[in-house]
DNA sequence: CTAACTGCAAAGTGTTTGCACTCTT
DNA sequence: AAGAGTGCAAACACTTTGCAGTTAG
């Protein structure tokens, strides 16, 4: 079962995986509760070293392991679809894209097809901005077919 | 030396080593002129197939090699930061990112800082839109102190 | 001629998997 | 009890590196 991607607070795990039809055990849960505290999206590595604090024993597989089903599950989200693999980019002109969550196909869109990006608040102060970058996600024709 | 990221074409290669005083060999040179020639944001292994009918000698450490000295010197570029590491996503409100290109350190950006973002054209039709994701690229306060 | 580049194999990362054991339900 | 989850080690996929031989400038 999938749940709405949304991401919850560690409170609700309970809930959350009786809906999803998961044991709740309790490296599920400590996993859980210190990704939610972590603010800077981590990656699987640090979740480890913060939960082995807490469950000496924990094996690094254990981590993946639930992070892949928190996925799954639509109980976090990964940054980019793209980690994995390097892809290239060798259109010149000032671009966009359109991604495909499930075959991770990446389409160029036009920079001319969208409205200036506009920001209300300022960017925080001394970071230098290069460019915008914006990503459309979904499911591509092909792959909404496919069931 | 450093060239705009800006994207080259292959006919050029041979200028734009000199500037970056880079070699240029047969083998740069195909990589290069495949790479340009590809549509679809390839891999580094795709790449090497396409290059390895032309130079069947060529080894895939060389397409790598190539491939990071080529983005070093701005000539073509990574489509994400985060490839290489899973990165996950805690929060759960709509936000968008700041990404630091040096140090890969993502900020969130909350979606009511941004003016709602618009399209000129449709998206191409069948494409199921989840979500819009914007990425702020440059380089952050402390990167930029430190050199 | 010299510095840069290539090919190869070996070493490194980050991630997944198979299996026996344990825990949740 | 039965099925799901854990820990471990081994396997994998992707990428980098060291080194000897080759090539560009």
């Amino acid at each position: 079962m999938k749940a709405a991607s949304q991401g919850y607070s560690a409170a609700n795990l309970r809930e959350l995986c009786r809906l999803a039809g998961l044991s709740l055990t309790h490296q599920r849960l400590v996993i859980f509760e210190e990704l939610m505290k972590m603010g800077d999206h981590p990656a699987p590595e640090e979740v480890y070293e913060k939960v082995r604090k807490k469950i000496p024993s924990l094996s690094l597989a254990t981590v993946y392991n639930n992070i892949k089903t928190f996925v799954e599950h639509g109980l976090i989200r990964e940054v980019s679809v793209h980690h994995g693999s390097l892809r290239l980019e060798n259109n010149p002109h000032p671009h966009h894209h359109l991604v495909c969550t499930r075959c991770k196909r990446i389409e160029d869109l036009d920079e001319s097809d969208f409205e200036p990006i506009r920001m209300k608040k300022s960017i925080p102060s001394g970071f230098s901005v290069h460019r915008f970058s914006v990503e459309v996600l979904g499911i591509c024709k092909r792959c909404s077919k496919q069931n």
